[in-house]
DNA sequence: TATTGTTATACTCTATAACTATA
DNA sequence: TATAGTTATAGAGTATAACAATA
């Protein structure tokens, strides 16, 4: 599985000095790249596929009624083009389809096939598993607070970069 | 600076009654990747270079005897050939040098140069600005409590990751 | 034999920008 | 004019594997 060197501290670089901001991002960083790379891993290796198809995929499934190429990019956070290539993979791959929008010719939806269904619900579980188990370290009440603390952090985050837009 | 389409949740596919565990993962995921995007921007607007460009000249700051090939991809946990690149290309604009080590003749110690130094320094500062602004939603207070379950978290995954290492 | 580091390669992800076709 | 989506391109980022030199 080549989960390379993995006994780091990118953190090392934050010395106790710094502010606890700095800490938290480094921390924030090495937590999620560890995370990152045993699913992207697994992904891979076990689904033949990466985490962007995934996310895309997931956010199919959360929106049965299908999503414009414009909503899944803006939900995903990448530009237009990198949504067309995936999304071209996926529907080659018979796991996606694209629907015309009768509102807008210029439009379409797009949606999963059953296939695409049976094959996200598969590796949902899965990735779900794997998850679970990194995180285990946690009780229930430290994961809700996890859970508050990161929302909050991204709400604000979300309004400061809001704000710095060009 | 095109900070893209920053609006959303990837989280959005956490249902309520998903397991804690995904949904702490997929709301890290969105704050890393809302400050990744942002700084990542920014090191190459503002300074001409990358995240793991940086993370790398951090490591050798934090490490000023020098630090071998090897260490250095165990800390950026990356394989040895893309510390090569990139030790390749810093080393050709002067910001870092390859010293032979004595004890072994196969190995050496990358140092950062003066020049690399006080590039370093003035990004570092740069850097910790916008991770400071980003992160300023949080009293100091939950700023700790999050630093806390961080690094539980964190011990945990990583004792995990070391187990299923094949 | 194992380890240090390099080289070569291939693939994914991403942003940018120019393009088309509708609106 | 503006918007939806595509295409083309270039550069990051990363992993893999074969290799040379040394241990």
């Amino acid at each position: 599985m080549a989960l390379a060197a993995i006994r780091t501290d990118r953190e090392t670089i934050a010395r106790s000095e710094d502010h606890r901001a700095l800490r938290i991002w480094l921390r924030l960083l090495t937590c999620t790249q560890m995370i990152e790379r045993v699913v992207r891993s697994r992904l891979r290796s076990r689904y033949r596929t990466t985490l962007p198809r995934f996310d895309l995929m997931a956010q199919l499934e959360r929106h049965p009624e299908g999503l414009k190429m414009n909503e899944l990019s803006r939900l995903l956070m990448v530009t237009g083009g990198n949504v067309t290539a995936i999304v071209d993979q996926l529907e080659k791959e018979g796991l996606v389809e694209r629907l015309d929008e009768p509102s807008d010719r210029r439009a379409f939806r797009i949606r999963l096939t059953k296939s695409g269904e049976r094959s996200f619900t598969d590796m949902a579980r899965a990735h779900e598993e794997w998850v679970v188990e990194l995180l285990s370290g946690l009780s229930r009440r430290e994961q809700d607070e996890l859970l508050r603390l990161l929302a909050r952090a991204k709400e604000h985050a979300l309004e400061r970069i809001s704000e710095m837009r060009p």
